[in-house]
DNA sequence: AGCACGCCGACT
DNA sequence: GTCGGCGTGCTC
């Protein structure tokens, strides 16, 4: 028998080898195998009787038993295709492998039968509380009852950065709920799709948990989908009590171990409910009857960094299609993509009208002028704090000025990326957003004076003048810089120990507080300035998400947005609550440029030494070739790789029609098929 | 990806 | 005369 095994090469095709007679060895399982003078673990994708390969092969030394069934094999294999990587690469970076990571928590499993007295003694202080794996190592014989009880699986790995509980009782669902949850359920089976669009505290998680409950009684499993990790303790806890057992937690900051760990459980079957990240999207849950994507427009659920490049609501959707599943796609503000297919009849639209929680906000724009924080934020701040609200000012950008220009009017850059550099009051010095790069006393490149003008508002100057305007309140910062402390910050939050939060993108979604009765956007403008044929779906659906984050108490909400254009359509839209009018412009506006949803644009990426021309040369093929070509243009460096990008712009065929122009990649080439950020 | 082989510049 | 740069090619 010969098996052909996906190895983690970044462009190869599978390799052939002979399987010895007695090595239990199928598809999707993880073996090792000889490579030339080292050995490497690949997956089985192809067992056959005759090779591929003319040659004398080698034998498959070992095998680690099954990581992937074989749908779950077609799909990786087709998002590798889609990115022009080997399957062996993209399985390598989509399939946890088991690790020897040492279990720092605990959590009890089912009792045992039998117990040692060594193990009668763990799990005595396991019952008790004790869920620390270093303190029940410490008891006598502890470390051998311990390891025998988490194989056992009367204990089980933990280390879920879980804090964060919540009860919530069988709530009534309004009729609108009622029937979104009707419809997705009918689609069970039966890959349907839905776009469930209700603004923030409409009820949308509920239906996602019904559909889920729904999932599971007749026997399935279902997958909840988040675009952050900051959003799945609710989800997680929610979950549990809505489907009787915690979910199972997948993504990709999860400990090696136990990242496999659930992967595992949903290879078996033993865990038939998990919440996740984009990366969970690939987990092989079997008998698949839901998915959830929460916040389908996040741009987090697109994989940018590196292939394979996919997007975990096109991977929901090529689930659903193999597997039977129903897809609801959930948003406030969804993605101009969605909308248009929602349009178009190939998404199921569902809405949720009302709110369940709270009241809709007061919401009004206002001019920023010079100040950061101008006078009727101000006076809206001030009104607040005094009657006992919090407040909540978001900042796009991190930092205190987000640039610095010379006399020369050169702006400061980066040596190494060339981007603009941040000053941060933490280190009083210039910082590189992309390498960590920081200089305290920077001298211009340009004319070697050492004189900057800073400007630009970010979250760390928002703070800042939050303070300085109202002494005595407590304000808090959220954003990159500060999240390994979030836990913290929200519980103060929670508990009202902080008055004011000053927070980045990843305050603006998801996250429920009661007590923020005001939400101030500092600088609407700003969002609208990105260089992307998504900035205003971007603005308009920050703006969007930022409302929601205000009354969904008792107290009325407030939002003021500082913009000193408030009748550009995605800022007047968003604070008028015309969602109709907000997507029929963007559409008309994206159908007039020639982008997406009307056309496809494929982002190829060249990186290295000259990058730009290498690029430049292959714009010229493509374009003699028939391709419609935009660009190259000269990107920022990364980690000083020099790198440029072109675009190629077709309808839906220029994937397929590249690939068989670019049957194999140079190595210095990536592919993107649906790039989300053009930066 | 590694690691080999292989052909042109600055050094003992 | 060598040491060493990284360009092409191979691994079943």
């Amino acid at each position: 028998m010969i098996a052909r095994v996906a190895l983690p090469l970044p462009r190869a095709a599978p390799f052939d080898y002979e399987v010895p007679p007695h090595l239990p060895v199928e598809v999707g399982h993880r073996v090792r195998v000889p490579f030339g003078p080292r050995r490497l673990w690949g997956i089985v994708v192809e067992l056959r009787e005759e090779p591929t390969f003319p040659g004398p092969l080698l034998p498959v030394e070992a095998t680690a038993g099954p990581v992937l069934s074989p749908p779950g094999l077609e799909l990786v294999s087709a998002v590798a295709r889609r990115s022009f990587v080997g399957v062996g690469l993209a399985l390598a970076r989509l399939v946890p492998a088991p690790t020897g990571s040492r279990v720092r928590e605990v959590e009890p499993g089912p009792k045992p039968s039998t117990l040692t007295p060594a193990q009668a003694r763990v799990w005595a202080a396991v019952q008790t509380g004790t869920t620390d794996a270093r303190e029940l190592r410490r008891l006598p014989g502890g470390a051998r009852a311990l390891r025998e009880l988490l194989r056992g699986g009367s204990l089980r790995p933990r280390s879920l950065p879980f804090a964060y509980r919540e009860e919530r009782k069988g709530i009534a669902l309004t009729p609108h709920q009622e029937r979104a949850v009707e419809r997705v359920v009918a689609g069970i089976g039966r890959e349907k799709k839905y776009l469930l669009v209700g603004p923030p505290g409409s009820g949308k998680t509920e239906v996602y948990l019904r559909a889920a409950a729904a999932a599971l009684e007749r026997g399935g499993s279902a997958l909840l989908l988040a675009p952050e990790v900051s959003l799945l303790p609710q989800l997680w806890a929610r979950a549990g009590a809505a489907l009787g057992a915690p979910p199972a937690p997948y993504f990709g900051e999860l400990p090696g171990g136990e990242r496999w760990r659930t992967w595992a459980d949903a290879l078996a079957g033993t865990a038939r409910a998990a919440v996740g990240t984009r990366s969970a999207i690939f987990l092989p849950l079997q008998n698949l009857g839901l998915i959830a994507l929460d916040e389908e427009g996040e741009p987090a659920y697109k994989q940018e960094e590196m292939a394979p490049y996919y997007h975990a609501r096109a991977v929901a959707e090529a689930r659903a299609a193999r597997e039977g599943a129903a897809v609801v796609l959930g948003a406030a503000a969804p993605s101009v993509e969605s909308y248009f297919r929602a349009e178009r009849g190939e998404l199921e639209l569902l809405a949720l009208p009302e709110r369940v929680v709270g009241s809709p906000p007061r919401v009004e724009a206002v001019p920023r002028g010079d100040e950061v924080i101008g006078p009727a934020l101000r006076e809206a701040m001030d009104r607040h704090l005094r009657a006992g609200g919090q407040v909540l000012l978001f900042v796009h950008r991190l930092g205190f000025y987000t640039g610095a220009v010379c006399r020369c009017r050169a702006v400061l850059r980066c040596p190494r990326c060339e981007i603009p550099l941040v000053f941060h009051l933490a280190d009083r010095a210039f910082r590189c957003h992309a390498c960590g790069h920081s200089v305290r006393d920077p001298q211009c490149p340009r004319c070697g004076e050492a004189r900057f003008h800073p400007f630009g508002v970010g979250t760390e100057r928002a703070e800042h003048e939050a303070r300085r305007l109202f002494p005595g309140t407590t304000v808090a910062r959220l954003d990159a810089d500060t999240a390994r402390d979030r836990d913290r910050i929200l519980s103060a939050l929670a508990r009202g120990e902080i008055q004011v939060l000053v927070g980045a993108q990843m305050v603006g979604k998801g996250l429920d507080f009661p007590g923020i009765t005001l939400v101030g956007v500092v600088d609407a403008d700003g969002l609208l300035a990105a260089p992307d044929f998504r900035a205003a779906e971007r603005a308009y659906q920050l703006l969007a998400g930022a409302a929601g984050r205000a009354g969904r108490g008792d107290q009325p909400g407030e939002v003021i947005v500082q913009t000193d254009q408030p009748d550009v359509y995605p800022i007047r839209c968003a604070l008028q609550g015309d969602d109709r009018g907000f997507y029929a412009e963007e559409l008309r506006y994206r159908e007039a440029l020639r982008y997406p949803p009307f056309m496809r644009l494929v982002r190829l990426l060249a990186s290295g030494r000259d990058a730009e021309g290498k690029a430049e040369k292959l714009a010229k093929t493509l374009a003699g070739q028939g391709f419609e070509v935009l660009g190259p243009v000269r990107l920022f460096p990364r980690r000083g790789v020099p790198r440029a990008q072109l675009l190629v712009r077709g309808d839906e065929g220029v994937v397929e029609a590249l690939a068989a122009v670019l049957p194999s990649l140079p190595p210095w080439l990536a592919v993107d098929p649906d790039p989300g950020w053009l930066g």
